[in-house]
RNA sequence: UGGGGUGUGGCCAAGUGGUUAAGGCACAGGGUUUUGAUCCCUGCACUCCCAGGUUCGAAUCCUGGCACCCCAGCCA
């Protein structure tokens, strides 16, 4: 059985090949972010690959924070990421870790490269460094600091550490070949100097902090980590990662492997753009529902399974592509069609009298909460002789293709009578304001002999039983499906092509009386229109909805197409 | 000829020289239905970027093209 379900890709081919082979017999990898930003979606996809392949080969899966930037990280982004991974439902080996952790051995290794001629302090300005470096087609040349002696080297990189120099004015650099094909591997920087600022995690304990090439395959190495999975433009430091554990004193050499990242339509998946969202006011914050963030789909009412079979279902190669939204979106009804409990609720109401209705008189009508599960129960909904109806449910004339009430006509209120349009009271602008109907007796679960006939079912609440409720409509971050590249295109910026209608706030709705009491996170369908979830923010008073996903529209396609 | 990658239906993706090129999403048609939802059928690549070649046999091997992505941070 859980072969069948055991997702297949090239990765874990290789590593079914290592196992095969004996060369390893224990399964280890590692996910490495910088805590500088929030995770989201892309991140997502790399969590449920590398937790996923520890999980199904009874491996172990570092959570390891790439905090050697100083400058750009701090505690609420570890906390913030180690809150979604456990959302999302993985588990990491015994403790979160930190490259910091290591800066010590990082430091011992590095020295050890000093000694070993394979690395020197360079005093090259940033501008004359790009400048040494060459271009792609160009070769670069070695800087005048290449040759010192590594006694001199030894000294001023203890005096690096020792904090004697500025920022800026001294790195250490690989000794490799300044003339190389890769540009990685033009005496990459190790080591840069910062000053001044506190680090997370050791304080002041440092003012040297090691660079990302010389950080990852050594941090991946000290862990035992045996498969490095990570993003296709790191494909290019793939030989500097192999470079530094062949040439310090480390046995283990993990195997780097890239592969896709995730592309989303209509959002970005960038951390830098979504820092930008957050920090010019484009969106209410990292968490805000329209947000691709872990942080933003959470309260958008996104559950951890539906998340991790959209991963399974987009797979994993080496190959770039865009994914549809539809997929996700469908992922997610499949799931909360089969978990979310129905409910009615009038999001634009228009006031429906029943005429032949006693005006005192309530009853209750049962309404099961899942049509094709009976173990969600039933409820009892109040019905009396003034609901409403959703404003959209209604026209005075239609075609037959229009399912729902139409002045003179039929239809059936959901789980109670069938009632027929009499009358249209307007206002002085000639808006409808309120229908009066008759609804034909003892038609509940049944058609009466003679009764007319309904053309569909509508939703509807009771006006003296209904709770008000605020109701917020989203729709996708962005207008366009690939923000990016049209910015590109046309000499634009992301930003211009936001979806100047991605929440649409709702504030006169009303919800049947069931949804009284609710707790924050908590997913419903409402019936004919969605799955909703109360947000999170919003515990006490009048409660706040958003809208997760539509239910599939046909309605909507056939609409427009005819008009 | 800077280097490194990728090209299978609208989208994602199996396929690793040998039956009619999996599957999901999307789309189109039909059935069931007190949610225009769900569910259930049916259809949807004589062809795998292109052109040659090897082979009894090629999406898979070879050669040559083409297209697209990544790389010149003291970011990761």
């Amino acid at each position: 059985m859980s072969e069948s379900n055991m997702p297949t890709n090239f990765i874990r081919q290789i590593i079914d090949e290592d196992l095969a082979s004996g060369k390893h017999d224990k399964i280890a990898t590692r996910f490495p972010p910088e805590p500088n930003g929030y995770l989201h979606i892309g991140h997502a996809k790399a969590i449920a690959l590398n937790f996923g392949i520890a999980e199904d080969y009874q491996g172990r899966c570092n959570l390891r924070f790439d905090d050697t930037n100083p400058h750009k990280e701090n505690m609420e982004f570890v906390a913030a990421i180690e809150e979604d991974v456990r959302w999302l439902g993985y588990q990491w080996a015994d403790k979160p870790y930190y490259a910091s952790n290591y800066f010590d051995k990082l430091y011992a290794f590095a020295l050890e490269l000093v000694k070993s001629g394979k690395a020197y302090v360079c005093e090259l300005s940033a501008d004359e460094t790009r400048e040494y470096r060459g271009s792609l087609k160009q070769p670069g040349k070695d800087s005048p600091f290449r040759k010192r002696s590594v006694e001199e080297n030894v000294d001023q990189f203890e005096r690096m550490k020792n904090g004697e120099f500025e920022d800026g004015s001294k790195v250490l650099r690989a000794k490799i070949d300044m003339a190389a094909a890769n540009i990685n591997m033009r005496d990459p920087m190790l080591y840069r100097i910062r000053h001044g600022v506190a680090h997370h995690q050791t304080g002041k304990a440092w003012c040297i902090y090691p660079m990302y090439d010389f950080t990852h395959p050594v941090s991946d190495a000290l862990e035992g980590i045996t498969h490095s999975i990570c993003t296709l433009e790191f494909e290019d430091h793939r030989p500097l990662y192999d470079w530094v554990l062949d040439n310090i004193s480390i046995e283990c050499h993990p195997q780097q492997i890239e592969f896709s990242r995730l592309n989303l339509e209509y959002t970005v998946l960038s951390k830098r753009k979504l820092t930008q969202l957050v920090s010019e006011g484009f969106v209410e914050g990292w968490d805000d529902p329209r947000m691709p963030t872990i942080a933003g789909i959470r309260r958008r009412g996104y559950t951890p399974a539906a998340m991790r079979e959209f991963c399974q279902r987009i797979g994993v190669t080496k190959s770039e592509g865009t994914v549809e939204m539809a997929l996700l979106e469908n992922t997610l009804r499949e799931e909360l069609n089969v978990n979310a409990p129905r409910r009615m609720a009038v999001l634009e109401p228009l006031k429906l009298v029943i005429t032949n209705y006693p005006a005192g008189q309530v009853e209750e009508v049962v309404s099961p909460n899942h049509p094709q599960n009976e173990s969600f129960g039933v409820r009892k909904t109040p019905f009396c002789n003034e609901i409403y109806i959703e404003q959209e449910d209604f026209r005075e004339e239609a075609n037959k293709k229009y399912k729902r009430l139409v002045m003179g006509k039929a239809v059936r209120l959901r789980n109670a009578y069938i009632i027929q349009c009499d009358e249209v009271v307007k206002d002085t602008n000639g808006e409808v304001i309120e229908l009066r109907c008759r609804y034909v007796p003892d038609s509940i679960g049944q058609t009466p002999e003679g009764a007319p006939k309904p053309r569909g079912v509508i939703h509807w609440v009771s006006v003296r039983h209904g709770i008000n409720a605020e109701v917020r409509m989203y729709d996708r971050l962005f207008a366009h499906p690939s923000p990016d590249a049209a910015a590109n295109k046309e000499g634009k910026v992301f930003t211009d092509f936001l979806n100047p209608n991605s929440l649409r706030n709702l504030t006169r709705c009303v919800l049947e009386p069931a949804l009284a009491q609710v707790s924050p996170g908590e997913v419903f369908q409402f019936e004919r229109q969605g799955y909703f979830c109360v947000d999170a923010h919003h515990t006490h008073g009048q409660p706040v909805f958003n809208r997760t996903v539509s239910l599939r529209d046909t309605w909507a396609k056939t609409d427009k197409k005819h008009g």
